[in-house]
DNA sequence: TTAACTGCAAACCGTTTGCACGCAT
DNA sequence: ATGCGTGCAAACGGTTTGCAGTTAA
């Protein structure tokens, strides 16, 4: 999806959960699409301010627990007390997560996901996300 | 194990990674010991008070930083900004996390850990801990 | 003896919230 | 017009920390 759907798309989205469609939660927005990968909130209030736009630290907050809600963005961990987002637009992956230096690799597996679903339902556990992270050290930090 | 050896063991580890081996910590890993699954460091403060055993609230968070470089217990999840600990004595398994009544369900897949040290053994890396987490409605939040 | 540990209270810091004002609908 | 959204600043709450006194080794 381009950018200019993207928007769009959100706009709507936005509407038809009965919100308003705000200056504010179009910048955000727009500020999320250009990330890549993951990012924390300060970070997002930072490189909005770097863009001279006014959007407060508060309705960045508010405004994330929206997107998380409209399946937008994930959190993907809590890490020093801080809590570490992703876009969710592109396809579900899993995290190797360095402990060393704090890089977050992706990796997808089809054959884990299938699994998951069997454990799912011998449980009777209905699933609407899931979350693996593998701890450790990276290829560069072993050494 | 059972206790007696258990905390015999934590003593000689405590002892043997340089570290002094004192009543509070003796105390907070009896406590622990008796938990049986998931808990909140506020939970076991409050264990610890209402056992008229006096222990600070900063010794028990320091402790458990401990104990987690021990592996006697891993961090679960942070939930509302709160992190949920778990006795790591028993065998790793994962969770189902309801998302309406809280419930912690616990699963083990052999095969889903086959399949991360294979995708591990692929990007080189070299994993420590993990863990997965599928959050949904479990058998009884569905209805 | 002395370096590690503890308790206390204050500091920290990410996050949430109350309120008055503003603006999308 | 009206009620949702915003900015501000204060409050919150889990966690960390500095320090003076205590204790295991």
């Amino acid at each position: 999806m381009d950018r200019r759907n993207a928007l769009k798309e959100f706009r709507e989205t936005i509407k038809s959960a009965g919100l308003k469609y705000t200056p504010q939660r179009e910048k955000i927005f727009k500020v999320i699409l250009s990330t890549r990968g993951h990012f924390e909130i300060e970070e997002l209030v930072h490189k909005i301010r770097s863009k001279n736009i006014n959007v407060s630290r508060a309705t960045v907050y508010r405004t994330l627990e929206i997107l998380k809600n409209l399946g937008y963005v994930n959190e993907v961990i809590k890490f020093k007390n801080k809590t570490i987002y992703e876009v969710a637009l592109k396809d579900h992956h899993d995290h190797l997560i360095c402990r060393k230096c704090k890089k977050i690799i992706e990796f997808h597996s089809d054959e884990i996901e299938k699994l998951q679903s069997k454990i799912c339902e011998e449980y009777g556990f209905k699933p609407d996300f899931h979350r693996l992270e593998i701890f450790g050290l990276c290829k560069d930090c072993q050494k």
